[in-house]
RNA sequence: GGGCGGUUAGCUCAGUUGGUAGAGCGCUUCGUUUACACCGAAGAUGUCGGGGGUUCAAAUCCCUCACCGCCCACCA
């Protein structure tokens, strides 16, 4: 026996090593087991294409959690003989890692993007990603995960560019794309726009204002707003209001003067809000802006892009809406303008989530995807949807999950799913940054740009969409130019899980491992995310992404508290692996914790499944020093109780691969973490001691038989949970059969 | 405002199709015997949030109330 095994198991003396053997053994890469006679040819694939990482940053407790489940799945299917991919890659997240590179720029040389140009910009975000890339690389290392590297893609690289460009053509050729005037999210600190999954609403106290507008009363909680108002809306069943019609006009004594008012009656009024009628701000409020649109009211531009007022504002012209404030409202007062006000007043800030500021709305002209208007689609996999029918993107989202072709776990989930849907408008996919993919239109400068969102033409003065980079107008050899702005990040991430392999390009892995089996991530992305996946696959594919959604909570600290640098409660998932090792840190992320619930992670958890690991080390300590005598590959006569334990043993394999092809990998770990520690180790092993010593030569060989069996078969159902120390265990069993490694050993059949 | 969850032992949570409550941690007592003190043995602890209903039988199904949490939303 090893002398390894007289001490306690050292997971820091053992995982790198395993690791490296794992990596070197190339069994990561399913054409390696293919080859090596691992996997059949025709066997059935399996394959993950893991959530991409941000390359903005570390690796938290949430990824590593997502990285145990993963690679939980991934190993158990490989181990049962699977054509078995896990594919891995790193997402650029457009935004936040300019955002985050900005930051470093302005703290460290105090210089913004625009001092270093567009290219020069790019190279340091591109530094940054990279740095940042090879840290995360490190970390889904260190946790066991078993990816195929060799495959490794990043969302922005060259295959995935082409993949964009592919999808945004066959989107705008189906007039899915669209370029339009709309309200959007505008973040004036970072100069771009956000999407609606993207603004983060944050409660504040602020001040409401009545204010007298000729004969009504209004009230709000932006007065600097209000210069270009000149609508004033009420309901139109609201009896207060009878004598006035729609469209007829008033004159008024407003902010800076007199003005022409127009009665507009219009149901989105609450009547019982305030006193029933508001005047409108169509260019900086969405509610504003679809009535204007409604009744195509004037939509005056009141503030620029910077938070600055305009002309309209008379005096304050150039003042930035927050120092503008507290002047206007004295101004106010002092016209008698001011009715009542209300300070007990709380409102919803619309902040940008990806490191940004304070989001104003704004009119622009943004490319948009029309998720309602229906196309025909070319080719379906998808059951319940025929090729040619005419159907509109959120139909098609709906579908799949309804009809059960993707499976969401846990269900709860489907109704905040379909909710999310019906609530879904046309998804600005354009933004206003440098880091990103590069909108694949050009505009020919010959001739004026149209926008008329119907019109598609193959002719001078609309908008060039092409895959491949072009130099020229290809209708007038005019000089053109490129759309200055970038993708949201989530349309690149979108074909995630077909742009990895290989697609638009037919390759023999998009053959094989497309649709992917499960789409493993954490609940709070299953809009941003998830949902974006099904909508490509589903145009470009017609088909589904994945078969299943495993969708995991948030891991929190042990009060429930969310992770936060700020609160100083963080666990690091490499302290974790440092001090305990990488199989307990994952053990922790698993039982106890059912998908969709949030999980409550403290050190001491993480500590008591180090003892397990230990404990499994003992066991080896003890079921090695006591067969050494015989041959483990000669099954004797066995006695009738190792016939029960085997027997046993049968039926926990019947349950633990039962539970793990139903993804109830809480249940499987638990339930093998109690029969290794409380059947075996304190049941089977202290029985057999008497035998070991006084038992007949007949006995002993049955008892030692048993022991290793159960013993190995253990390890083979542990090796998903604890991937490290069963495989170590396992490198010091190589008698007999147990040449290859564990990893790519057969799984149990009872 | 709309939606979705949760409420089970001191703490964290399990509890599969209804059959008289489970695990870990913690706690108490004892224990060094072919592995392991990162150990073992024995033990205590619950009107399964309240109320009502269906049923031979409810933590589990239905209704209702209370509290907690989360998500979504354009209340000026």
């Amino acid at each position: 026996m090893n002398p390894k095994f007289l001490k306690p198991y050292s997971p820091q003396d053992t995982e790198d090593n395993i690791y490296k053997r794992w990596e070197e053994s190339g069994f990561f890469n399913p054409d390696i087991c293919i080859e090596k006679g691992i996997a059949k040819k025709n066997a059935m694939p399996y394959s993950i294409a893991l959530p991409p990482p941000n390359v903005t940053g570390t690796l938290h407790m949430g990824h590593a959690a997502m990285l145990a489940i993963q690679d939980i799945l991934i190993r158990f299917n490989r181990m049962r003989g699977k054509k078995t991919l896990w594919l891995p890659g790193t997402d650029h997240a457009a935004i936040a890692t300019q955002s985050k590179v900005e930051d470093l720029l302005y703290k460290r040389e105090k210089k913004t993007r625009h001092d270093l140009g567009r290219a020069l910009f790019l190279k340091r975000v591109e530094q940054f990603a990279e740095e940042s890339r090879n840290t995360i690389k490190t970390q889904v290392k260190k946790m066991g995960s078993s990816v195929d590297w060799s495959r490794e893609a990043f969302t922005l690289d060259g295959k995935r560019s082409l993949a964009v460009r592919t999808a945004f053509k066959q989107m705008y050729d189906e007039e899915l794309i669209y370029r339009g005037a709309r309200i959007v999210n505008w973040d004036p600190k970072m100069q771009t726009t956000v999407s609606d999954d993207e603004v983060e609403r944050k409660e504040e106290k602020g001040i409401f204002y009545y204010l007298k507008y000729g004969p009504f009363t209004i009230g709000t909680a932006r007065p600097e707003t209000k210069f270009g108002d000149k609508y004033v809306v009420m309901h139109p069943d609201d009896k207060r209001y009878k004598q006035y019609k729609h469209g007829q006009n008033i004159e008024l004594e407003w902010i800076n003067g007199p003005i022409t008012a127009t009665i507009i009656k219009d149901d989105a009024v609450d009547m019982e809000f305030g006193t029933g009628v508001m005047t409108i701000t169509p260019s900086h409020d969405i509610l504003d802006f679809e009535i204007a649109e409604r009744y195509d009211l004037d939509k005056e531009q009141i503030i620029d892009y910077f938070g600055k007022l305009l002309p309209i504002a008379g005096e304050f012209e150039g003042m930035h809406i927050k120092k503008a404030r507290p002047l206007i409202v004295e101004k106010l007062k002092e016209k008698g303008l001011v009715k009542k006000i209300d300070e007990n007043y709380t409102h919803n800030l619309a902040i940008n989530s990806r490191g940004g500021g304070l989001i104003e709305p704004q009119i622009k002209e943004q490319w948009f995807v029309d998720v309602n208007k229906p196309f025909r689609v070319k080719s379906s996999d998808i059951s319940g949807i025929k090729k040619g029918e005419k159907i509109t993107l959120k139909k098609l989202l709906k579908n799949v999950v309804k009809s059960n072709q993707i499976e969401i776990i846990p269900p709860k989930f489907e109704k905040t799913y379909f909710h999310w849907i019906d609530d879904l408008r046309d998804w600005c996919i354009s933004r206003q940054i440098w880091y990103g993919h590069r909108i694949p239109v050009w505009y020919c400068e010959n001739l004026k740009i149209r926008n008329n969102k119907s019109e598609i033409r193959s002719e001078c003065g609309y908008p060039i969409v092409s895959v491949e980079n072009i130099t020229s107008c290809p209708y007038c050899s005019g000089t053109i130019q490129q759309d200055p702005d970038t993708l949201d990040t989530w349309f690149s991430s979108g074909l995630w899980t077909f742009s990895t392999l290989g697609w638009p390009l037919e390759t023999d892995d998009f053959k094989t491992y497309h649709p992917t089996n499960v789409l493993e991530t954490g609940y709070d992305i299953l809009f941003f995310w998830v949902a974006r996946m099904i909508l490509m696959s589903g145009f470009l594919l017609g088909d589904i992404p994945f078969k299943h959604i495993y969708l995991h909570g948030l891991v929190r600290d042990e009060k429930g508290q969310k992770m936060s640098k700020s609160i100083g409660n963080v666990i690091d998932p490499l302290d974790m692996i440092k001090k305990y090792g990488a199989d307990a840190t994952r053990l922790s992320l698993i039982i106890g914790t059912a998908p969709g619930n949030d999980l409550k992670l403290s050190e001491d958890k993480v500590r008591g499944y180090k003892y397990f690991a230990n404990k499994v080390w003992n066991v080896a300590r003890f079921v090695l020093s006591n067969i050494e005598d015989i041959d483990v590959n000669v099954k004797p006569k066995l006695r009738e109780q190792d016939k029960k334990i085997c027997k046993e043993l049968n039926g926990l394999v019947v349950e633990i691969t039962d539970y793990l092809e139903n993804f109830k990998l809480y249940l499987a770990a638990d339930k093998l973490y109690h029969y290794f520690w409380h059947t075996f180790a304190d049941v089977i092993i202290e029985e057999s001691k008497k035998i070991l010593t006084e038992g007949d030569e007949e006995e002993r060989r049955s008892v030692q038989w048993t022991l290793f069996y159960v013993f190995t078969t253990s390890l083979k159902l542990l090796h998903p949970f604890v991937p490290f120390v069963t495989e170590e265990i396992w490198s010091h069993l190589a008698r007999g059969n147990h040449q290859k490694l564990l990893m790519v050993e057969s799984w149990p059949s009872p």
